[in-house]
DNA sequence: TGAGCTATGTTATAACATATCCTTTCAAGG
DNA sequence: CCTTGAAAGGATATGTTATAACATAGCTCA
């Protein structure tokens, strides 16, 4: 199966990652996150789709990709943002843990931020109200860095 | 316009957020606000189309209630929960502010949260890495304290 | 009155996701 | 080698969420 070229860290850290949970990095699934971590940036699972057709030249059904997806994000290979409905590839997959994003609203650009502070912040505002959470959506849309100065600023 | 029960504290509440914006708080606006009030949790826009349609006995297109929901979310009277695609009256409608939400996984009640350490650490986070931030989704899903207790908690 | 604005209505379709059912793959045990 | 059962993949259809494009109604204010 045609995939895109994947550097040779990503697929180490793939094949771990699925060695660890007892699954099957399957050619479709490799070829599902190598696409992704070319891309470098979120996608919808219908770009996936168009991305994965354009380059093997022949169709696939959303199941199949919704699949993969849900493959990746179960082996912390990629994440789904809840507030674009969109997949990206992980870019510090070297743990599992929780994670927040900054989305930039001009270039789409996409920072992931681990603030251990945070999650114990928000950990302590539950507590006090009983709640006892298992995972958290945090998501901050604004200007990236970039085009923050590019606006004034 | 036959419309859900509402309680004149929050009719008043939603004429005086209207008035402050210049904006008209239409027969089918209201009907839609005292619905999802009267509901009381989080619901589709499909859902809503469903409890209107039973209530004003006659059919209504999706795009309306989406404008009306877009409507009721400018003036600060329902949220959206960007996790679950659902949408919420405003329980503290007395303040415009951000928001962060609580969401039992058990019984699908949602505690809304106003934490203003959590937004100034927020803050702080982005700015540390140059992005400004703009509007930030906190949306934590776990067991609230009646679920957690029923769950052995 | 009528020009301009806001709101609403109607129809169609785009975008995102899952259900059902069947076939293929592949490793393990006979 | 063969079978067999579980996991993965595929085909088709459908469900769910959201918006586009265009027409009509009703209010406001000169």
């Amino acid at each position: 199966m045609k995939t895109a070229r994947l550097a040779a860290k990503w697929r180490k850290l793939a094949e771990r990652r699925c060695e660890e949970k007892g699954a099957r990095l399957t050619p479709a699934r490799l070829a599902a996150y190598a696409e992704m971590l070319a891309c470098g940036r979120p996608i919808s699972a219908y770009e996936l789709i168009g991305l994965l057709e354009q380059r093997q030249e022949r169709k696939i059904a959303p199941l199949t990709v919704y699949r993969h997806l849900d493959f990746l994000m179960q082996t912390g290979l990629v994440h789904r943002l809840q507030s674009t409905q969109t997949y990206l590839a992980c870019e510090h997959p070297d743990h599992a843990h929780e994670i927040q994003f900054l989305l930039c609203s001009s270039c789409g650009r996409v920072d992931e931020v681990e603030s251990r502070g945070l999650e114990t912040l928000l950990s302590e505002i539950a507590q006090e109200r009983g709640f006892r959470p298992d995972n958290a959506v945090v998501e901050v849309r604004g200007l990236c860095g970039a085009c923050a100065v590019g606006a004034q600023g």
